[in-house]
DNA sequence: TTGATTTAAGACTCTTCTATCTTAAATAGA
DNA sequence: TCTATTTAAGATAGAAGAGTCTTAAATCAA
């Protein structure tokens, strides 16, 4: 898997608690976040903490309390909440996996990879949540597990559109 | 990880198998390729059985037994070794894991990630092991693990050159 | 102040990946 | 045929990721 669950829940809880955020002031549920993103309560709030203490959600305890954005949703991107879960290992990592990658001793697929590695780094970099947030809305997209009930969709594995 | 280690030994392995072909023929030792490589022996030989059954290597046991490449090294890409170890999954999955990935409901990156993904397939499925371990040759380019005495390197993580 | 609520923190379980070890089967060569 | 060599196959163990559970600490409201 290219991101760790842990990180693709990072990042639709993130698109929440900024969706919420344009909806009403003051924090968010972790509790109400969690059913309704269909993520494990206790799961989700230690990726959450790991947000924390990266410096990008703060947290409020107690009645009322939950998690909200530290910093301009506009101003946090979401390569930032990529390398506060998973760091930086997916966009400086060799494909490979051979230690001392770089190029002055590439492998064979370093120029392609370090060129697909930068794509995703890009892409990463260039969205915000504030428009990636509002994207969403624009357009109805999709950015929760889906219900237990609805899990006999599976996963679409279209092989033949890649040729 | 983008691919798995198992992944990973099995190109390295191939392209090994690839450049003894060229010197000599018959069947290459598992033995000699794992020391080769760095790889330890047993694992090797895990993933090797994987991508005989696969169809993509011949073995042979007894005395001056091994693998061989099964068809001819230009016929056979990269796309091939990672399919028969990691699967399709790397170039099918949604980036965020969300079942019922697709066109219809994508979430707030398909676009990116669609693209970012066929790249992908494409560059592996663009290299066959012919061309690959010429090319290892031609600029000397590396494709084996590091020894345990050169295992200093680590690998070179600059953000920097990303920017 | 008291109690209900909610996050924090850490221990714990379960699964998957990685790697090792043992035994069996096949082959070449003496 | 007999023996050494080499891959095949399955059991086992270790490490990391994913997910659960329990207890503590902070906060709000009555
Ligand atoms: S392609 Fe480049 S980054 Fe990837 S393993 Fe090879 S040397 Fe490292
Ligand atoms: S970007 Fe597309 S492929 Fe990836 S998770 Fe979203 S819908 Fe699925």
């Amino acid at each position: 898997m290219v991101l760790s669950k842990a990180c693709t829940y990072g990042i639709l809880a993130s698109l929440y608690v900024t969706r919420e955020a344009n909806r009403s002031k003051g924090y968010v549920s972790i509790g109400r976040m969690s059913k309704e993103l269909n993520i494990s309560f206790h799961f989700l709030t230690k990726i959450l903490q790991q947000l924390t203490s990266a410096g990008i959600l703060s947290s409020m305890k107690g009645p009322k309390g939950g998690v909200a954005l530290k910093r301009n949703p506009q101003e946090i991107s979401l390569v930032d909440i990529v390398v506060a879960i998973d760091g930086m290992g997916l966009f400086t990592d060799c494909l490979l996996g051979l230690p001392g990658c770089g190029e002055e001793k590439p492998c064979p697929v370093h120029d392609e990879w370090a060129g697909i590695r930068a794509d995703l780094f890009h892409t990463f970099r260039g969205k915000s949540l504030a428009e990636t947030a509002k994207r969403i809305d624009e357009l109805n997209l999709r950015f929760a597990l889906p219900s237990e009930s609805e899990e006999g969709g599976k996963s679409i594995r279209d092989f033949r559109n890649l040729l």
